[in-house]
DNA sequence: CGAATGATACCCT
DNA sequence: GGGTATCATTCGG
């Protein structure tokens, strides 16, 4: 790369972290049900800076998980050392291995209840897009396709297990911000709604509850 | 459709 | 302590 384009690429990283830490999210956006909190993500911005490669995506698809009264949440079997951070302070992450080979993200959010996170399933790929594909396994898909799945979000914004406590609320690598104000006109976003993903064990009340939201007809939605 | 792949939780010595 | 069933998934066939 040139120095040039290198330079250019240094301000943009400083602007977009600048614009991001005007509107970052605090602590008290994450002090709410965590459904509600988990709705309300739906457009907001995922940042991850990690070896100097901003990324930026917008959240099109989450999950809400309660705490050891939900039969589908992983707080299911109480604290325990994998689990921890859902019983911890909100605003910090939550990342743990799936299947033995993903990560996946949560943002630990909860109120009047003992635990509680959000799993973020896919963004929508902004900028550092080529980093994501980059960072990717499977280079060939479409720009929306590259974080359309927890674990492919994960991979593309290099989040791991290193991430795991994170503070999303006053941390340097990963973190979140409300969208900027849109123009008039442009505002409206349909958010819907449905039941959890891979959740048939837990019982029939927990595995029906419709704590997963995303953004209708977007292609950056994991599919079903 | 099924394999990959390892941490975890849980039950048993 | 040790064995093992289970998994908030993804990618190829």
């Amino acid at each position: 790369m040139s120095a040039t384009s290198s330079d250019l690429r240094e301000t943009l990283r400083e602007a977009a972290a600048a614009a991001a830490s005007a509107s970052r999210l605090g602590r008290e956006f994450f002090a709410r049900p965590t459904e509600e909190v988990a709705r309300d993500l739906i457009g907001a911005w995922l940042f991850s800076l990690v070896d100097e490669d901003l990324s930026t995506g917008r959240i099109v698809d989450t999950e809400a998980y309660g705490g050891p009264e939900d039969r589908a949440s992983h707080a299911r079997a109480g604290r325990t050392r994998r689990t921890a951070p859902m019983f911890g302070p909100v605003g910090h992450a939550y990342v743990y291995l799936i299947y033995g080979m993903h990560e996946c993200l949560n943002v630990v959010a909860y109120s009047g209840r003992e635990a509680g996170a959000v799993l973020i399933r896919a963004i929508e790929p902004l900028t550092g897009v080529e980093t994501m594909r980059a960072r990717r396994d499977r280079p060939h898909d479409a720009d929306a396709r590259l974080c359309a799945g927890p674990a492919r979000l994960c991979q593309a914004m290099a989040v791991d297990r290193s991430l795991d406590g994170h503070d999303l609320v006053s941390g340097d690598r990963l973190w979140l911000a409300a969208p900027p104000a849109s123009p008039a006109g442009e505002g409206r976003i349909e958010i819907a709604s449905g039941s959890r993903v891979g959740v048939a064990y837990a019982g029939d009340d927990w595995r029906h509850r419709p704590w997963r939201f995303w953004l209708a007809g977007h292609p950056s939605v994991s599919r079903r």
